[in-house]
DNA sequence: TCCTTATCGTTGACTAGGAAACTAGTACGA
DNA sequence: TCGTACTAGTTTCCTAGTCAACGATAAGGA
């Protein structure tokens, strides 16, 4: 019986574990305003700007459009955003926050504010900027720009 | 229009965005050789040991019943794994590899490494080292056991 | 012993997302 | 202006989980 290397062995092991508890525990906090963290981050987009088109958000959030166009059936139905017919492209749509959604975006905002805290607030503050730079120079060295939400 | 942080000011944000591509790339890796990485996560459990009943697993993977009862059921029709009747509990059961699966592990352990390698060699060694390091204390403290393979 | 309660594993209903097929509308060249 | 290629979004089917209900069995007390 060879032997080969543990799970644990892995730094990716690590980080997928730390990220899943952390993200389950923002989806824990997010829920109890009535939205899921994708569905956060979704509004946060919308929050910057007039309106937008599915696709760019799409784009922008790293999801398929099939799935873009359900998350806006689902925030419709919560009445956070609106959907409006495009009068030079019948094909296109424009979403965009409704005041409710508007409304509630600082709350959520909070939310992870306080949620990033909590977790990264039990290392020192030179272990916090240390482990953000890292993680952001993966990130730009990988070409991630896309935003996975899940 | 109140001022909201920014989804990137969160190093959340950041760990996700990079958990999830490495997670990404393993599963694209992992796939060719027919299985996922809740799959190879599995069978690694298995492995060190004779065999293992469900609920053990469910623990050690921080996985519900169900979802090990499907993920069984899946390996079983693949034939990488075995169930087996305990005979003292009529309830229970036992899992362990095949020998196919068991032959299976080191190639998929080479792959977990290489994924490894791949993403975290663009680091520096005393970066990595450093991420490892704090990713592990954050895991610690937090009093992360459970192994999320999603 | 028998009754109640707990435990093992499976199942069914549900969720979220991806891939690809599809619908409707646009754009552009002949 | 017609036909063909492209594009925007939606829908359908699939996968992989959770949760909660369930059936079967076990364990422990009256």
């Amino acid at each position: 019986m060879p032997p080969v290397s543990d799970l644990t062995d892995h730094t990716g092991y690590w980080m997928r574990m730390v990220s899943n508890a952390v993200s389950q525990e923002f989806a824990r906090k997010v829920a109890e305003e009535g939205v899921t963290v994708a569905e956060w981050a979704f509004m946060r987009a919308l929050y910057d700007v007039e309106a937008m088109a599915p696709s760019a958000l799409a784009e922008r959030m790293g999801m398929t459009k099939g799935a873009i166009s359900k998350l806006a059936d689902r925030l419709l139905s919560k009445g956070l955003i609106d959907r409006a017919d495009n009068t030079k492209d019948k094909r296109a749509h424009s979403l965009s926050l409704t005041s409710a959604g508007r409304a509630k975006l600082p709350v959520l905002a909070r939310l992870a504010d306080q949620n990033d805290a909590d977790y990264f607030g039990l290392l020192t503050s030179q272990e916090h900027e240390m482990l953000d730079r890292i993680l952001r120079a993966l990130a730009e060295k990988r070409g991630l720009k896309t935003a996975p939400t899940d």
